[in-house]
RNA sequence: CGGGGUGUAGCGCAGCCUGGUAGCGUAACUCGUUUGGGACGAGGAGGUCGGAGGUUCAAAUCCUCUCACCCCGACCA
């Protein structure tokens, strides 16, 4: 592309709306516009990774035979009510209806429609194992759209999704799939890690399911992981804790802690470390049609993994417990403990407590703590032990290694759904010995769209972008300076060569200032930058090649321009 | 939905407290000089101050309502 036909505007200034770098910079440099909240328009270079993205997709998925399909955006009620989630997924849908009364919505996801496709066109084991996908648009009414593309309510996705016989079948397609991902995310040049995740309201207990999670500070997820071959989203990481040391066999006794309601102030009251006492947390699990309350058990220093108390319990959503609630089951508010409380709290200790150790914990009393209190001993209820704690630096991973944590975006997500869909949707096909079954699904998501924007959250410094070559909209940003009708021609050749030879360039031919080309140069963060000085060149016959990652240069002629450029790209890609 | 914040020229902002009929920077336009890191000079253009209502001789400014957008939380590719 011609600079001098294209149209494009870069800003000095950036909307204060955008606050992480890939949304400040795909405007600065005019790659979007927004268009709503969560909603923005594509111009034309964003299109372009768009689209280079979308085509090492599209190899990978075909190249495991995964078929391509479009599925309609605007699917019908009915097929949503079948699966029950009409209801469900109803603060998630735009729902609407038509001329005739029908109900509509913008198809969030398409587990419904590729059901129905598939238990139209399947009835046998023979015709399985299943694989569709499929790269468009959906749109999800999220309840707070932000950073830009990274959590657009409008975005694209590729979904697909595949029908097994059975769990076997299953395993393979999935495994399939995430090779084909990894390829995926290799290929665009991203650094990544594939980790063990929450299967949520998705899955089974069995189901297996793995997030693709690119590395970059902004991340909203954190990884564990070890050096090794360990790396789970710590929504799901069960680590141990190493190097605690309790005391053992203390006689139970109160203490008065005056005034003292947090850990630290009394673990440095009465001299202990914090690890040694326990954190008691209150909370309230909601279902539908009933409440629990739940006492949580950590040890003082740990954190509560929320999600992990979730699932344990299987409740709709949990709560921080009401305070007159917190009374009238016993408890009073800076000296909760598992003592002296009422029978309908049920009390659940974290797996790192030692349950035959002594510990601090509140007394139920004001201005009251016991020492000595072993959980085994002095608690007559039911001892639940679960994994609830968030894992934290230092703490052993399953392979016996030190964990470490970083920030990672969720750009891919791979899940064995079991037979939810088919089963609500009546999709069977006949086995062997002519019964029906219901087969079993897996679905897998890439984020397109965000997949462009975690590229620049990994990959940008002060001045702009730096594309990975394989996804960039362009290979090469070739920058004419000098406006005599000589450099203009040689130039124009000089872009034509290259064309010519298959090689990407945006040839800025507008004639601006060199710093101003530059600085667009830099913003846009092409992999290479090839530079035309009307002076130098007349100078020693010369271009520059400037690497937009390393800085690395070097003057070229025009006769070994094509081939360095090639073997550039080449190295870059 | 709960909490916090912002709406004034394409973008970034000032003006609001203490009402007097809108300004700065930048971009965009024209002419000229510049051409290896957002250059300089001159000239011109652009806003019913998010919207509605109210108070007032007079509202960007005060009051009421409303809408949009952003940030923190639950959710997710």
């Amino acid at each position: 592309m011609r600079l001098s036909k294209a149209s494009w505007q870069t800003y000095k200034e950036i909307p204060k709306e955008a606050e992480i770098p890939s949304h400040q910079l795909l405007l600065k440099a005019g790659m979007i516009h927004k268009s709503g909240s969560g909603i923005y328009q594509y111009l034309p270079f964003a299109l372009r990774v768009i689209q280079k993205i979308e085509k090492i997709v599209r190899e990978e998925m075909n190249a495991i035979y995964s078929q391509e399909i479009t599925m309609s955006m605007v699917t019908p009620g009915e097929l949503w009510k079948e699966s029950g989630r009409w209801d469900l997924m109803e603060n998630l849908m735009v729902q609407f209806h038509d001329r005739g009364g029908k109900d509509l919505c913008l198809s969030p996801t398409n587990e419904e429609s590729v059901t129905d496709i598939f238990r139209r066109m399947t009835k046998s084991y023979k015709q399985l194992p299943v694989s569709f996908y499929q790269i468009n648009t959906k749109f999800r009414d999220e309840i707070r759209p932000r950073f830009g593309l990274m959590r657009g309510r409008e975005f694209i996705m590729k979904d697909a999704y595949t029908f097994h016989a059975d769990r076997d079948s299953l395993n393979i397609g999935y495994d399939e799939m995430y090779q084909a991902y990894s390829n995926i995310f290799t290929r665009m040049g991203l650094e990544f890690a594939i980790v063990e995740a929450d299967a949520g309201n998705m899955g089974t207990s069995e189901s297996k399911t793995h997030e693709f999670q690119v590395i970059a500070e902004t991340g909203e997820d954190d990884i564990v992981y070890t050096d090794g071959n360990y790396a789970a989203n710590i929504e799901k990481a069960a680590t141990t804790r190493v190097g605690l040391e309790f005391s053992k066999d203390q006689e139970m006794s109160e203490v008065e802690t005056p005034n003292m309601k947090t850990i630290k102030d009394v673990c440095e009251f009465l001299g202990s470390k914090q690890y040694q006492s326990l954190k008691s947390l209150v909370y309230t699990a909601v279902w539908p049609d009933r409440e629990e309350h739940y006492l949580v058990m950590l040890l003082g220093d740990d954190e509560l993994n929320e999600l992990k108390l979730k699932n344990y319990i299987g409740c709709n959503f949990l709560l921080m417990t009401k305070e007159e609630t917190m009374r009238d089951l016993g408890l009073v508010k800076g000296f909760i403990g598992p003592t002296n409380c009422s029978e309908n709290l049920k009390v659940i200790y974290d797996k790192a407590i030692d349950l035959d150790s002594s510990y601090i914990v509140g007394a139920n009393k004001a201005d009251m703590h016991l020492k000595g209190f072993m959980p085994s001993k002095n608690c007559n209820s039911e001892k639940i032990q679960v994994d609830l704690r968030s894992a934290q630096v230092g703490d052993l991973a399953p392979n016996g290694e030190k964990v470490k944590i970083k920030k990672g975006i969720e750009v891919g997500h791979i899940f064995q759904l079991g037979d939810k869909y088919t089963k609500a949707m009546k999709a069977q096909v006949l086995n062997k010995e002519g019964k029906k079954i219901s087969p079993l699904m897996g679905c897998y998501g890439i984020g397109v769209t965000r997949t462009m924007a975690a590229a620049i959250e990994q990959n940008h410094d002060e001045l702009g972008m730096i594309w990975p070559m394989p996804i960039a909209p362009y290979q090469v940003y070739f920058a004419m300076i000098g406006k005599s009708e000589e450099t203009k021609n040689l130039g124009l050749d000089i872009y034509k060569e290259l064309i010519a030879e298959g090689i990407e360039v945006l040839f800025d031919d507008r004639g601006l200032g060199p710093g101003q080309m530059f600085k667009d140069a830099d913003l846009l963060g092409l992999p290479i930058r090839l530079t035309l000085g009307e002076r130098d060149y007349k100078e020693d016959g010369k271009l520059e090649i400037k690497l937009r990652k390393s800085g690395e240069s070097q003057k070229v002629s025009t006769n070994d321009l094509v081939s360095t450029i090639k073997s550039k790209i080449k190295e870059l890609l």
